[in-house]
DNA sequence: ATATAAAAAGACATTAATGTCTTTTTATAT
DNA sequence: ATATAAAAAGACATTAATGTCTTTTTATAT
């Protein structure tokens, strides 16, 4: 469903706040290699997360990657607005440049209810509660 | 979700399916014209749908696209399968190359359902209760 | 001050999806 | 038999997504 680019950019972000309560601020090269990612595009991505504001860097010696607040929970929706583009749930699931309640396309009354516990589930979800399951050995981020 | 080119195959299938009941088999052309889609594109996409025997076709004067079973619903999942490749169901959301209940990635138990119901929903939605749909007036197929 | 190590930036390359143009094949009407 | 009208086929074109290479900028350690 969701393009390589944001699976790319929520596992390096999941990586990075691992590492983060760790006390770590890891490059994309790192990130790279744990996340199962190629190495200079994960760097491309990260510039774009940085840019719009979802994560932060520092250049230099000893730089890197790491959360300006990481108590400030990053729904993965905002992700996904960031990589994809803010019309991502919007879109008719039948093709048609107009759909609504109103003008429906004949798959929307079906189509709507599981884009939106799509939309519900991306909302819940953050990097911060991602990585918490894998903190606790729930769920892994790679396989390696 | 979906491609565009699913979406055409889709839309097409369907107006197919509208005007076979009104004895008529239309021709890409027309076809394309009345679902607003590309013209030529439109005419490979049926070309692959009739090469996986979801609709058949008749060259020369007076040919044109139909259904040789109008009565055996085709399920959009079916279409999906031609179009995107059988696979398209069963990929991680969070981008694993192996995932499962069994070695989960951190989205796992939450997009699972999500894929679930997507998955159940084109297998209960067919080319004929679309069509049916829009005979109704209970949608429309295109916003020309 | 200089070397070093990091991200940022820019230019480019490749691949997959989408789309177009032209020729060929085939069924039907005349 | 010939003209016509349709899909099929093949070659090509464009665009969007994904990816790589090289140079620049910047912070830190020495």
């Amino acid at each position: 469903m969701l393009g390589k680019t944001t699976e790319y950019a929520i596992r390096a972000l999941v990586y990075i706040y691992i590492q983060n309560t760790d006390g770590k601020r890891p490059g994309f090269k790192e990130i790279a290699k744990m996340i199962d990612s190629p190495e200079q595009f994960t760097g491309k991505v990260l510039q774009n997360l940085t840019r719009a504001n979802i994560v932060s860097s520092m250049k230099g010696r000893g730089g890197g990657f790491f959360f300006n607040e990481p108590t400030n929970p990053i729904t993965l929706f905002k992700v996904i607005e960031a990589v994809e583009g803010a019309e991502y749930f919007l879109k008719c699931g039948f093709g048609l440049k107009r759909c609504d309640v109103n003008n429906p396309c004949p798959l929307h009354a079906d189509y709507a209810p599981v884009r939106d516990s799509f939309f519900k589930m991306v909302n819940e979800k953050t990097i911060q509660s991602l990585a918490n399951k894998i903190n606790k050995r729930e769920a892994t981020l790679n396989r390696l």
